[in-house]
DNA sequence: CTAGGGTTAG
């Protein structure tokens, strides 16, 4: 291995390692088994190296421990760095747009604006980080702002970059935009494909993303393991089975695939959707590998789908196994039991959840306004214009009502009064942000919500109808895929 | 020209 040729050359003690040196070496420990030598190697930076140290060798630094996940040793690092360059300035914010935490996407967005302050000018590099960043907080405008910026900065629109944008727009509910940049783009890898194939899988245009597999290889653009993924699931979202059945079975004979894990869970959901259970029970016995919590939640959320109890009960009974501290596995098992007024059963998941010492994850949306982002916590008060927020969530129940809709105070988890509930529910998070846009703008424009949780089967109803009665579009983004509610209706056809 | 960059089942 070339690996342990250079550890032999850095050991020598005639051969000083330089600058250059170092940054391809950390390149090469950046990947799984050599985390160690990696670290072995900063210490030898320690040790050879006399500070100032280079900004290459930082910036491969940084990029090396940002790849195993240690940001906040990254960041350590990068605040030691007295002038940054644009290099390290790169290599922080690709190391903030690794991780898709909300609280960590706002602060690259603040360090971002920390690089324009020190008057160093972003590049392509730069670009791309950012509007990973911002695809991740649904930051619409921001993003628009970051593809303006390359526009008018005369920065090139790459591949890197077309690729960033188009899963910018997909995920901010714009997949026709994201469209108009992916037909832009003059040279098309198997990445601007797939991205541009899971766009139009999460907002439900299966049939289109299929045709577009086709295209790519009228095209001749190679399809790899993520390109089936995001093919499959395009499909298993409306339920065209045969077509994602193809899709697997062509795998490994047609491009030379050797089906992953993810591939089978791909199957599991396509099965598992179109309530053909049988078949996702028997996948999931017959696949070489050993199915994690993804693919145990993918089969829970069938047997909800279809009402398959005994599914639901052994699905969760390995997610406790898998993730015991993950509160939504419960309550989605706990809905199930509610939906056919199994009381006891749903204490019983109540009674597990308190021994494992899990609590409900809080719902949170987060909505632009202005190009300001604001976020809401189930049931929170803390947002300057609440008062006024929860008139005018009144106001929607009461309306609500009028059309006949009736709360589903089954899928609240809690022993409370009924009229609690209801009120447990008028509140979830997506509802504050509703509100907050009919008050804060004024426009035709839809209202568009990123959400951290899954949809709850009430809010599902209720933002159909808000959205006939308002005549607004609303598109909310789930923990996984779209939802365009518009005059009554949603485009995932309750299919989710 | 050169470090740093894009997609992934629920």
């Amino acid at each position: 291995m070339a690996f342990s040729l250079y550890s032999h050359i850095l050991t020598h003690k005639s051969l000083k390692p330089n600058n250059f040196t170092y940054p391809s070496l950390f390149k090469a420990c950046g990947s799984h088994p050599w985390f160690d030598h990696g670290r072995a190697l900063h210490t030898h930076v320690f040790k050879f190296l006399e500070p100032p140290y280079d900004h290459f060798v930082q910036a491969s630094l940084l990029n090396f421990y940002s790849r195993y996940g240690k940001l906040s040793l990254s960041r350590y690092l990068f605040n030691q760095i007295c002038k940054p360059d644009l290099a390290t300035w790169n290599s922080i914010l690709a190391a903030y747009a690794r991780n898709t935490s909300i609280d960590l996407s706002v602060d690259a967005l603040f360090l971002f604006n920390e690089m324009q302050n020190s008057l160093i000018r972003p590049n392509e590099v730069t670009i791309v980080a950012l509007i990973g960043v911002c695809a991740d907080l649904g930051a619409l405008s921001q993003g628009t702002w970051a593809h303006a910026y390359v526009l008018r900065s005369n920065l090139r629109l790459n591949r890197f970059v077309g690729t960033a944008l188009i899963d910018l727009y997909a995920k901010c509910g714009c997949v026709d935009l994201a469209n108009q940049v992916f037909d832009q783009l003059p040279h098309k890898d198997t990445l601007c494909y797939n991205a541009m194939i899971r766009g139009l899988a999460i907002h439900g245009h299966g049939r289109k993303a299929v045709d577009l597999f086709d295209k790519m290889r009228w095209e001749g653009v190679r399809p790899d393991d993520v390109t089936l993924v995001v093919v499959m699931c395009a499909c298993a979202h409306v339920g065209l089975v045969e077509e994602g059945l193809k899709c697997f079975e062509s795998m490994k004979e047609v491009y030379g695939i050797e089906p992953k894990l993810e591939h089978y869970g791909c199957l599991v959901d396509l099965f598992g959707r179109a309530g053909r259970v049988r078949e996702a029970e028997e996948m999931v016995r017959m696949m070489p590998m050993k199915p994690n919590a993804v693919l145990w939640r993918s089969l829970l959320g069938a047997s909800r789908l279809h009402g398959n109890l005994e599914l639901g009960e052994v699905a969760l009974k390995h997610l406790i196994q898998l993730e015991p501290e993950t509160s939504g596995n419960y309550v989605l098992l706990s809905n199930i039991y509610a939906s056919i007024n199994r009381w006891d059963d749903v204490s019983r998941v109540r009674k597990l959840m308190k021994d494992h010492g899990v609590d409900k994850t809080p719902g949170c949306s987060l909505i632009e306004i202005g190009g300001a982002m604001h976020e809401f916590i189930m049931g929170d008060k803390t947002h300057p214009h609440s008062k006024e927020i929860y008139l005018k969530l009144e106001e929607i129940s009461r309306r609500l009502h009028a059309h006949g809709h009736r709360p589903r105070t089954k899928e609240v988890l809690f022993d409370i009064e009924e009229e609690e509930k209801e009120d447990a529910l008028s509140y979830h998070s997506e509802r504050l942000a509703i509100a907050f846009a009919l008050i804060a703008s004024d426009s035709n424009a839809p209202i568009r919500i990123i959400k951290n949780l899954r949809v709850c089967g009430d809010c599902h109803v209720s933002t159909k109808l808000i959205s006939m009665i308002y005549d607004r579009e609303i598109v909310v983004r789930d923990r996984n895929r779209f939802h365009h509610f518009r005059n009554g209706t949603c485009s995932c056809l309750d299919y989710w």
